[in-house]
DNA sequence: CACCATTGGATAGCGCAACTCTCCAACCAA
DNA sequence: TTGGTTGGAGAGTTGCGCTATCCAATGGTG
């Protein structure tokens, strides 16, 4: 463990290896990430070494939540950092493709016959809930694809999904919609503002349904007992 | 085993190969979740026959959603359903068994300053919401853990995770939460019960959202345009 | 009864994804 | 110089969810 020419840490100028130890991840995996295009490649300061700054840091530990955490494949997570970095794009559209790239489930089976079934019942939802936008963007969307194919499982199972269900439901999520928008304009920066959108995409989502897994004990607990 | 004896819809016996066409899962699949036991042995006709009803077709869509839908890793499938097959336990317990056995985030990084933070940062939540229960059993709970992992993941990205904020989106949880437990109480007996809670956190999940970010979208169209 | 496709069971192999290892020449502080 | 370190590139490893192959017992058909 040799001293490196800066005994502090200073705001610029790490070496892959201080990149490493101050974001716990190791360099192989540092350098597969640089292959992958995850990360920026760092400055090169002479043929082969390179420098790295606290926005190389950053970013890194936002792909490793997005891959950890958010359990992004390496690919889905490149394509959504593509566009949380195109800056010629408009905040909306910026945060929309952003969002657009993310995980969806397993598309729906087109050959199952539940899926249609399941496409009616997620068109009558939106109706009733009069979210125009999803309505008309329709199958287009990876979100509404995956919203088709939960549905479609769920009728296969046999659980019969009713709307009135769904749309309470989609109400109380519309709640923690406006609350994460509220939240996000408290960030000043654009690019804060798409990064918190992301995170509030990928880091958020296990976090709710860690509370509603809590909630649904607490609940169990006082109307059963222990 | 449990299946075979209890959940007799039709008594008409299926091969391994009507099971599979029934379900749409090849018979090579079918054999490995045997081999797995995610699916409990046909009835033995003969020593190289068995027969497979209505039970097993049920479970094997039980276990296509929890492992596709529900992204589970097969070794977790089969705890969560050995969970549910217990017929010794009580149904509050047995709920909570198989809940408690479903895929968590990873575990939170002890060595990570941050985790400190986020502990108490839980707790504090814990308890200002009421929570008794969770607060108690508290790190012992595979759900508080990731709780504790997502939190610190985001104080790690800079994310302040304000109590007040996660105080009303759990608000809005538990919302959910005692929906689920109100639907859930319409299903008559208690191994449907115990399946609709699993289906209930596997399955409603990724629906849940997949409305959310359907919500974020049509409220971002209405605050800022398309 | 004889025939042979089918069945269930066991084992080995495949394909993908996410790393991780190995090597090497360039580099830089001592 | 010199010896440890660096960045880059490709091959190797691991784990998992299947999938393909083989085999003997079966059982419907003629």
């Amino acid at each position: 463990m040799a001293l490196s020419k800066t005994g502090r840490k200073g705001r610029h100028g790490m070496r892959l290896s201080e990149l490493s130890e101050r974001s716990g991840v190791s360099t192989a995996t540092i350098k597969y990430y640089l292959r992958e295009g995850l990360i920026p490649a760092g400055l090169r300061v002479s043929a082969t070494q390179a420098e790295y700054d606290e926005g190389h840091l950053r970013r890194l530990r936002l792909v490793r939540a997005l891959i950890q955490v958010g359990r992004l494949p390496v690919a889905t997570a490149r394509e959504v950092l593509t566009h949380v970095d195109d800056e010629s794009l408009g905040r909306t559209i910026r945060l929309g493709a952003a969002l657009w790239a993310l995980p969806h489930g397993p598309s729906p089976d087109e050959d199952a016959p539940e899926t249609a079934e399941a496409r009616a019942h997620v068109a009558a939802l939106l109706t009733e809930l009069g979210w125009s936008t999803a309505l008309e963007l329709g199958d287009l969307s990876p979100v509404h694809r995956s919203l088709v194919a939960s549905v479609a499982s769920l009728v296969r199972l046999g659980y019969p999904c009713d709307i009135g269900y769904l749309t309470r439901q989609a109400r109380i999520m519309e709640q923690a919609a406006v609350h994460d928008l509220d939240e996000m304009e408290t960030y000043g920066s654009e690019a804060e503002q798409v990064e918190k959108a992301v995170a509030s995409a990928v880091l958020y989502e296990p976090l709710l349904m860690s509370l509603r897994r809590l909630a649904q004990s607490e609940e169990s607990a006082r109307r059963y007992g222990l």
